[in-house]
DNA sequence: AGTATCTTGGCAAACGTTTGCCAAAGCTGT
DNA sequence: ACAGCTTTGGCAAACGTTTGCCAAGATACT
């Protein structure tokens, strides 16, 4: 079905039709207008998206590409991407990168012959694609993590003060030298949140001992970095982990071994997602609101269209306090 | 940058392009089609979606409708679909309809004029729009959850199956009257779930109570369902959950009023997500493949696609044994 | 030499839209 | 009666593809 046939059991034109569709309402007769209303309601027609954005150059479509949709925090921030994406008219195809360089140069080509209108990039990876991809201009919008490349649009928190608000918070509970556990494929997040961690930690005239540790999950950076730290010293009063997956994963291990968390050891983290407040109820989080996100992200993707200089949005974070608000 | 670019700069006319792009290669000489091939190369020339899309009929996209993406599960199902549709060639539309029913006909239509080609369908919430898709015969395969209108394409478990399980390791752990907790919105995969273990409880010579709870998500069913179920008895020696959030929530209650898992009661649910063996070492799991729904998902659309009856696809489920093999 | 076949490649229509332009008709005012 | 304006609506080109058809040249066969 298409312009066409509406225009056939109307007797118009399909000129006539588009425009009524567009409601261009000066172009015809109220008669007219009626009349094609109303084949449009009795056909059901709604316009062909292909044609209508090969016309006009705008499909009306966002790539999102993210680094492991498995990751809770991607799959929330995918999340409420989606909905406002949804609201303000858009559409939006997902891929997944896992944080490989090829697939992601394959996925910018693949989204740019599909034509899509803008881009929502949740990665750091470097890789050629994107270096020409940012140097082209393209309409997008970083989240989470900024932009190798350049600066601009970027939807965040402020993970510095994030990592200080965490020091505050074990100094707070009497943890003069806690350990920081961190993943060894670095990110601007995990940069951030590290050194505002450790600066304020100074600041307060404490130190902290640091487990680093590779991993594909968070998952198993915490495993890892909390077992290299338990087998070369004691068990520090309190450990920072740099992401709630990483909690997980230090505390899994602590649990094995026997530890009670936070009895034993006070455990703080950044993210503080849903999830931790039903699973992880031994852990304290500065939550991040992922769920703002996509809403903040639509409206700079919005800026950029219409030519504004976009800039960031740094969105405020907070201990974790009143889980309800958490739901929409 | 176009067909007509590429031509321009190969010197040869658009179709020649067009059919070299295409891979006839007995429309042109050898040395028209190296020229074309470089002119491609050099330009970095990748065929317009939008313009194929729209002369061929087909779009190499396809939609996924899925209740909610915050559920861990879903999210699995939609990054493994995502995964099996790039690498056959097609990308993917994520569509979240929160299970309401406005939403997903406005989705429906909203995809029809997109034009895609396939659906997933993550849902068995009744709608207009629904009905009419199926009637129309639209390619959707349906994953987890039933086709509420008709058979056809589905990708799942034998949830009656694993109902049956989970009853007969309550039973080998010395339960005779567990619990059940389930949500109050049913669907075919809990009535399934829930009659698997309740026959095979039954067939044993055991019998079980039952707590239905509204809610949400499975996390807020759980944890009320456990509430009523200890306000209204004494503390069973086992607890069957429909789904892991389920056992999530009502871990939460049984932890708030100081009961232990499984010192004081056994738990044990369906879905075995991977984050359970690390945050929720208490549970024990029937685990369904999610990983590997997408490519089943594919490979039926691709039977439907070629006019081949396609069926159902039931994947096998186990206990939770080995948890590495969760990962690819 | 004449005919048949193959190779090479261009023309043009079509997919469903949008929109600048033109034309016919209906009006007003002189 | 005629110029000028407004209303109404159609024609046709364009977006980027694909593909049936035709034509010119080359080669092979009788």
């Amino acid at each position: 079905m298409s312009l066409a046939t509406v225009a056939a059991a109307a007797e118009v034109s399909i000129s006539t039709v588009s425009r009524i569709v567009n409601g261009q309402t000066h172009r015809a007769s109220r008669e007219t207008i009626e009349r094609v209303r109303g084949a449009i309601e009795t056909l059901g027609y709604r316009p062909n998206q292909l044609g209508r954005a090969l016309k006009r150059g705008e499909s009306r479509v966002v790539a999102m590409l993210t680094a492991n949709l498995n990751n809770p925090v991607m799959a929330t921030v995918a999340s409420s991407a989606e909905a406002a994406l949804r609201a303000a008219g858009y559409v939006m195809i997902l891929c997944d990168t896992h944080d490989r360089p090829e697939l992601q140069d394959e996925y910018l080509k693949a989204m740019r012959s599909q034509a899509v209108q803008g881009y929502i990039l949740v990665t750091n990876v470097k890789s050629p694609g994107l270096a020409e991809f940012v140097a082209r201009g393209e309409p997008a919008v970083f989240a989470c993590r900024r932009n190798p490349y350049a600066s601009g649009a970027f939807v965040g928190i402020d993970n510095v003060g994030a990592g200080a608000d965490a020091a505050d918070y074990l100094w707070s509970r009497g943890c003069r030298e806690p350990a920081v556990l961190f993943p060894a494929q670095s990110s601007s997040t995990i940069e951030d949140r590290l050194a505002g961690f450790s600066m304020r930690l100074l600041e307060l005239g404490g130190r902290c001992s640091k487990a680093e540790a590779p991993g594909l999950s968070h998952l198993d950076v915490g495993y890892e970095a909390a077992r290299s730290l338990l087998d070369r010293a004691s068990l520090p009063q309190g450990v920072m982990c740099l992401s709630d997956q990483i909690a997980y994963g230090a505390h899994r291990l602590f649990f094995e071994r026997g530890l009670r968390v936070p009895d034993d050891c006070v455990m703080v983290s950044i993210d503080g997602s849903t999830l931790s407040s039903w699973l992880a109820p031994w852990l304290t989080s500065v939550r991040v609101p992922y769920h703002e996100f996509g809403r903040h992200i639509v409206d700079l993707l919005g800026e950029i269209w219409r030519g504004e200089a976009s800039g960031e949005r740094i969105l405020p974070h907070a201990f974790q306090s009143d889980v309800s608000s958490d739901f929409e």
